[in-house]
DNA sequence: TCCTCCGCTATTGTATACATAACGTATTCA
DNA sequence: TGAATACGTTATGTATACAATAGCGGAGGA
C-alpha cells in the first residue's frame, strides 16, 4: 500500500503493462520462467485485474506465451526467430516504402524525414562516434523508421509493423544497439543512412520497387549484422535484453 | 442462468471471445457500434472479467478499437484497408515461401500440399463449380495457404500471417468468398491453382525468389477481383461481414 | 526401495461488489 | 428561448472474495 502516488494520471491496466514490459526487457524475468499474478501484483502495485488484462496484452504483444494448464510464462527466442522478424520487419516496412512511393508523398510529409537524415550524417561526422552521440542515433533511427512507416497511409501495414517491432531486438533501436558492439559498427551506421537517402530519394520520385527494394536490403543487413554481433557475444552481454535470446540453437 | 450446459470443457474466457467473434463476424454489430459490457454479458453467458478478457484480445486482434473515454467499439474497415491487409498477407506469404525454398523442404513434408493440390484439381474440373463443391474449396485453399505458412518453419513469421488474416476478408477463405460473386469466378480460381502449382515448384527447385514472387502475384490478383468485386455488390450483400466495411473512400 | 494414491496447498479462473467517471436530462437563470 | 450547470443514472475501472484445478509431497503398500 506504499507506492500509491504513482502517476495517477494513467490506468492501473497501463501502468501494469508498462511494468511487466520493462520487467521482461530488463531481464528480470527470465524466458521460459512462469510469471506468477501474485508477484506481479506485488511488483507492479495493481491489483489482480488489471495485471491479468496487463498479462493479455503481453501475450498478444508476443513477449509472453500462455500454458496450457494455465498462467502465462516469459517467452524464449531463439536467434532464429530474432533474424526473421527482423527481416519480417524489412519486409513490412519495404511494403511501406512503396505505397509511400506508389500512393506518392507531398514535399512537406517528406520534410521531416530529410530533418532527421540530416541530423543524422551529422551524427556520423564524428569518427570515431561518442557514446552520447550513439545514443542520439538510435532515436533519430527510431524516428526516422517511424516516419516512413507512416508514409504509407496503411493503418493495417503500420499496425502490423508496430507488432513485429515488438520483440525485443526486433525494433529499430533494438538491432542498432546490438550491433554496437562490433568493430565496424560506425561503417555499419554509414551503409545504413545511405539505404535512408535512397528510400527517400526512391519516394520522391515515385519508384516503388526501388524503395521496397532498399529496405529489405536494409533489412538484410541488418540480419547480418546481428549475427556477427551474436558471434562475439562478450559486449553485448551487457544487454539485458539478451537474456531473452535462448541458446542459439542455429 | 439458463445457458449453463453449453459446452463445460472451455473457459469462459474462450467462450466469449468466440461468442462475441461471431457476433462481429457475422454482422450482428454494427461498425462504430459502442460494444457494451453488460449487453456482451447477457449474449455470452460469461461473467464481466472473462469477458473484458476477450475484449482485449478481439481488441489486440484488431476487430474492436478502444475508445478513450472507457470501453470498446466496433472497428470499422475501409476498402482500402481490407485490399492493404491482402496485400500485407500476400506479401508475408510470399516471405514464408521464399523461406521454405531457401531453408528446403523435404519430399514428406511437401506431401500434404500435393494433396491439397490434387484435390482442388479434381473440384475445378467440375464447371459450373457446384455449390457444394465450392465450399469444399473454400476449406481446401485455406488449408493449402495454412500449410504453405507452416513450412516457412518461422514461428514469428507463422504469428504475423495469423494475425495478418483476422481481418474479414484477409482471410484466405474470406477473399475467395468475396469473389465467387463475380462472373469470373471460375476463371480466377483456376489462375489461383495455377499459382499454386507454382509455388509448389519453385520450393521443391528451391528457387526462393520465384516462390516469393508467386505468392505476391497471387495477393496481387486477390486485390483485384475484390476491387471488382465490391463494385457490383449486389451479391456481395449476401455476406455479412460485409457490414463491416464502412462507406467505400477511395 | 519404489511406485501409487490420497490429500493439501498454492495459483489461476470466475464472479461480483464497490468506486469513479462520463453522459444525458432537467431545471434555472440570463 | 437558449445555454449552462447540477444532479442522477449508467457504464467502465478496480478490487477482492470465492471456486476449481493442477502440482507437489507424504504416507502406505507391494
Amino acid at each position: 500500500m506504499a507506492e500509491r502516488d504513482v502517476d495517477r494520471s494513467v490506468s492501473q491496466t497501463v501502468k501494469a503493462q508498462l511494468a511487466l514490459r520493462d520487467q521482461l526487457l530488463s531481464g528480470s524475468l527470465r524466458p521460459g520462467e512462469r510469471i506468477s499474478e501474485l508477484q506481479a501484483v506485488e511488483t507492479t502495485g495493481a491489483s489482480r485485474t488489471p495485471v491479468r488484462m496487463a498479462l493479455v496484452r503481453l501475450e498478444e504483444e508476443g513477449l509472453l506465451e500462455a500454458i496450457p494448464s494455465g498462467g502465462f510464462m516469459v517467452k524464449a527466442f531463439s536467434e532464429r526467430d530474432i533474424s526473421d522478424s527482423i527481416e519480417l520487419r524489412g519486409t513490412l516496412e519495404g511494403l511501406a516504402a512503396r505505397f509511400a512511393a506508389e500512393r506518392g508523398v507531398s514535399a512537406r510529409e517528406l520534410e521531416p524525414l530529410k530533418e532527421c537524415l540530416a541530423a543524422i550524417d551529422e551524427l556520423l561526422r564524428q569518427v570515431p562516434i561518442s557514446v552520447d552521440a550513439f545514443s542520439a542515433y538510435v532515436t533519430l533511427n527510431a524516428r526516422f523508421h517511424a516516419l516512413l512507416t507512416e508514409l504509407s497511409r496503411s493503418p493495417p501495414l503500420i499496425r502490423q509493423i508496430d507488432r513485429a517491432s515488438a520483440l525485443p531486438f526486433a525494433s529499430p533501436s533494438g538491432f542498432v544497439m546490438a550491433q554496437s558492439a562490433l568493430p565496424e559498427a560506425q561503417q555499419i551506421l554509414i551503409i545504413g543512412q545511405e539505404h535512408h537517402r535512397v528510400v527517400i530519394d526512391a519516394i520522391e520520385n515515385r519508384e516503388g520497387a526501388r524503395a521496397e527494394a532498399v529496405m529489405r536490403e536494409h533489412a538484410r543487413l541488418a540480419v547480418r549484422n546481428l549475427r556477427l554481433a551474436l558471434r562475439n557475444r562478450t559486449h553485448l552481454d551487457l544487454l539485458p535484453a539478451l537474456a531473452l535470446i535462448k541458446s542459439a540453437t542455429d
